[in-house]
DNA sequence: CCGCTAAGTAACTAGACGGTTACTATTGAG
DNA sequence: CTCAATAGTAACCGTCTAGTTACTTAGCGG
């Protein structure tokens, strides 16, 4: 009978009903991102992930070997998305003010677009970064980031645009922390100040307003 | 026999062995503080929380009603605290630049020496403000913080030192925003970059660098 | 088309955890 | 002093949860 010997490989995987390792492995990082982002390392549920991911419990410690390595691979995941989107922007083609603010404007839609991103960070940090400690895959990746900003600030300097001895890594931090605050504490703030301040126009108005104490820190002072 | 009968309330106190339900209270809230801020309120344990306090389990649940109702009174105490502390400012004493350097420097300041506040608020968001939402006692607390800086903003306009059409809420955000991502982040953030930042001496300078971003944003235009 | 390795499943388990029960001891009012 | 209300204790319980075991099935090299 001709039927009889099994489908092609191509069938059966656009069937969905057969093995398929990668797609196991990137379904359960996808759920376990979620799922951990959602609730934070201890109130994520290794049975909700696989529910989630459709996938066996089994596969999980199959693949990830224990919870902890899934967290480990959703951190890494996520750290390297940021960083990689960042390394993209090509700031060095602008004019200092242009690409200061395309940077300023990048990493405040990232965090609008990324929620998963802030609420990692904040796990992590709960945690003293014991975890981003012993990965040898993260640190590497932000070398770009200070180096792409100095040359931004150098730039900016040599044309009298900016103010001369801004730390790069300072600057960076309070870019990233004038959104970052906004957006990871949207909620509590919101109860507090009476505002919608998840609203869209609300975040327009935010991502200007950045901008705006941004630049206005780097201007230089008057009497140069 | 002279000592039958029990000792008075006050010798019963000083030595410790009696009932105290104060005491029981506030050490069983103290202990919840640590554990939860510690640990997030998944990771919290209540058998830990109650051998912390150095009393029983059962009395958590007798003063507090079950983890939850133990949450939001850890919550409530610490918004509490925070705006409080605020309020004991008085800005509007001194002049508009010297007050809103006070401000910036004194919330700094306190998220150095509250890293509690951090971590809950960064729990609570993650739950989307559930808890904050039903609090009944925490919203009114705000209001004399808005009015403050609102006053602060008024006068700098007036006598020529700020800008105009700055809005307080705004204001304030960034003002925390760029403390508290520092601090809240700083275990993987030195990872990073390398650096330590929890030093002494760096977060004196971070501290100096939020200054100057708050006053260059507040400063008036030139051509005004 | 055989046989070995990797992918996948279902059922299970030891221990942790939030919460309760049944009880005793202290305190303060009358 | 008495008694009711409150503070406090120890042991216990049902459920949840991370991780495992024992097993089946697909896929691929030879």
């Amino acid at each position: 009978m001709e039927g009889s010997t099994p489908k092609s490989r191509a069938a059966l995987r656009a069937s969905g009903v057969t093995r398929d390792p990668e797609r196991t492995r990137a379904a359960i990082l996808r759920a376990a991102t979620e799922e951990i982002t959602a609730k934070g390392l201890t109130g994520a549920r290794v049975d909700a992930i696989a529910e989630r991911a459709g996938v066996n419990k089994r596969m999980l410690y199959h693949y990830f070997g224990d919870k902890q390595g899934l967290y480990v691979a959703v951190l890494e995941e996520t750290y390297s998305a940021i960083r990689h989107a960042e390394i993209g922007l090509n700031l060095t083609e602008l004019d200092p003010a242009a690409g200061m603010r395309k940077l300023v404007l990048f990493t405040w839609q990232y965090f609008i677009d990324h929620p998963e991103f802030l609420s990692l960070l904040a796990t992590e940090n709960m945690n003293r970064a014991a975890y981003l400690k012993k990965s040898q895959s993260i640190r590497p990746l932000h070398q770009p980031l200070t180096g792409m900003i100095d040359v931004l600030l150098q730039r900016g300097v040599k044309q009298g645009l900016f103010r001369k001895g801004v730390d790069p890594v300072e600057l960076y931090i309070s870019i990233a922390g004038l959104g970052f605050f906004y957006m990871q504490n949207r909620h509590t703030l919101s109860v507090i100040f009476g505002e919608d301040l998840s609203a869209p126009k609300r975040l327009d108005k935010r991502g200007e307003h950045i901008v705006e104490v941004v630049l206005a820190y780097l201007k230089p002072s008057e009497n140069k």
